[in-house]
DNA sequence: TGGTTATTTGGCAAAATAGCCAAGCGATTA
DNA sequence: TAATCGCTTGGCTATTTTGCCAAATAACCA
């Protein structure tokens, strides 16, 4: 593999990383309802406020959502909502895990 | 957030962060285009056979691929081929990031 | 102006992840 | 049987990620 296709898989896996922690899918599924405020996604999770904001600056540095401000609140909204087609698949993918399991207890 | 959806959103996160290294992305790429020794991987890869092992060990983990082992060899193949349609979501997300950056230069 | 609310940033410790080496193990060949 | 091949596992260190607290900033209200 050359240094480009490596650089590609890399990009590609920022990205992904970017979606791979569940608080940040909820986020990503919450504001697929529309726009939130940082306040709104907070009363979502038991976690520090500064903790929510990271999270939130994860998902925007790999360009999955953007922000606005609007007076003294942030306004967070998805602007790659392909991304909630990762949801069917790892649903699909748990699916046939529970089933798998399900066979080995029979 | 209840108990319950905490854990959909865990176990949907396992899967995703599964996917999320370039030499796992890389893998599945290639599983893509029909089942593949561990040596035919490794062939690709920079890095000890200990390391592919263990990437192949997480997407198995993960259920995302199955593997099978005839004569000395283990191979490995695609169980979730909607894994695939991560790469043209991220592709699209990684140019809209590079159109962006390209207005903020001009 | 001073205080309060909403959010981000810096810094730190704990936890998870990655990758190397060495060792182990089943299958194959000599 | 011994040596080799293909792969996995254990163990270790280095790096990254996570999440809390404290502090900083910006907008708003009294």
């Amino acid at each position: 593999m050359d240094e480009k296709a490596r650089a590609r898989y890399e990009a590609r896996a920022r990205i992904i990383k970017a979606m791979a922690h569940p608080t940040r899918l909820l986020f990503v599924d919450e504001l697929a309802k529309g726009e939130r405020c940082v306040c709104e996604l907070n009363e979502m999770v038991h976690a520090d406020v500064s903790t929510i904001s990271k999270h939130l600056a994860v998902l925007k540095n790999a360009g999955i959502v953007q922000d606005e401000k609007r007076g003294s609140r942030v306004f967070y909204s998805l602007v790659a909502p392909c991304v909630l087609n990762f949801f069917s698949c790892v649903e699909g993918v748990l699916e046939a895990q529970a089933k798998e399991r399900a066979e080995l207890v029979s």
